[in-house]
DNA sequence: TGTACATCAGTGAACGCGCGTTCACTGATGTAC
DNA sequence: TGTACATCAGTGAACGCGCGTTCACTGATGTAC
């Protein structure tokens, strides 16, 4: 079995992607090595080939993941302020809420990441950062940084809602907190016409 | 070892109690029962005179806790609208932010919660609504009910903030996070003068 | 009053299992001669 | 061109360990006679 060149380097990001569906969907702790691997079609022991830990995979599955998710909130959108309501309302819809192996690693393991190492936290705050920049930017297109913070609390708070949303067994309740939600996120949004 | 009849309730109460602060510190995976049990003081073989499992302690905890939270929103605050400000400011403080086992359940465990059983999700659902109600009283006196949506939202926003500033490795940036989630808290909070 | 027994909260060793990690091995392909 | 060897991504069994759970046992106290 010898393969080209890129052939690693494909399967280490196979390794990525697919454990980053799988913590987002079962949490991190909730994910065995045996199941990561299989979900790359691969057994357990060729994982130490690619990473030298669990803990190593982690911190480079936050980091691709918040990566993807700023490439997603860059594009998805029409730019400037008319694409914010675009965004919260895909951001707190129904669907992201009924599959978190798709959604956002925020909203999937937010508290677990709280309880991480500081390589793992530091990777998240490099990316959280990153995947607001462009928030940022539509809040205030002549000074990003000025309107980092503010993008980062909404961002938060969007976060807090979907988690709440998939902890109710009330259904009903759940869609009408994803309602207020972008209404909240929404009003946060326009209330910085005259910044504080 | 023969014991009056408050012993053994007062024992399940104190694993209650102990265990709430170990999940809310390590997570619900990251707690194991040996050291659940002996942060109760006792040895691992007692629980299961207590809880039939780790699930069914879980679901107690997780009623319990907000439960407890449910009492501090009502008697820490003075009453009426003047009282949310304090709330809101108590609620995103560093305090509770350096110390998760004294703090908020959800704050430390929303996003676990999400991925439960349904037991687990259903006492969460329960103790979540109560916990709100007085915060949905002071919004809406005359009508509750009403308000309950609302002040749902509010909280989730202030679980995710206070989760996005613990997940922070920035000191500064951390702080930065609270005090803008209290702004935005109080702005949602106020905003309500003409519901929608 | 004294003694034998019942009660039962708690003990602590053991269960089977899956965890994260290690390692001797496989085998398809590239390279050397 | 043919053959022997080197490479190395991946295999899969095993490591020690801690998980959640079970169970035979302990021993202080209450009750019966």
């Amino acid at each position: 079995m010898r393969y080209g060149k890129e052939h690693k380097q494909a399967t280490r990001r196979r390794i990525v992607e697919r454990a980053g569906r799988r913590f987002k969907r079962d949490g991190i702790d909730g994910s065995g090595m045996s199941t990561l691997m299989a979900d790359a079609g691969l057994t357990t022991g060729a994982f130490y080939g690619h990473f030298a830990s669990k803990e190593e995979l982690l911190t480079t599955v936050v980091a691709d993941q918040l990566r993807k998710q700023s490439e997603s909130f860059s594009s998805q959108a029409p730019p400037g302020r008319a694409g914010l309501e675009q965004l919260v309302r895909e951001y707190l819809s129904v669907q992201q809420r009924d599959s978190p192996e798709d959604g956002c690693p925020s909203a999937a393991l937010l508290d677990e990441i709280g309880r991480c190492t500081d390589a793992t936290k530091q990777a998240y705050t490099d990316g959280v950062q990153a995947s607001v920049e462009n928030i940022a930017a539509r809040l205030a297109p002549d000074d990003p940084p000025s309107a980092r913070v503010k993008a980062l609390t909404v961002f938060a708070m969007m976060v807090g809602t979907m988690q709440l949303s998939r902890a109710l067994t009330d259904p009903r309740l759940a869609d009408e907190i994803l309602e207020q939600g972008i209404h909240n996120a929404l009003t946060l949004l326009g209330a910085d016409k005259h910044p504080s």
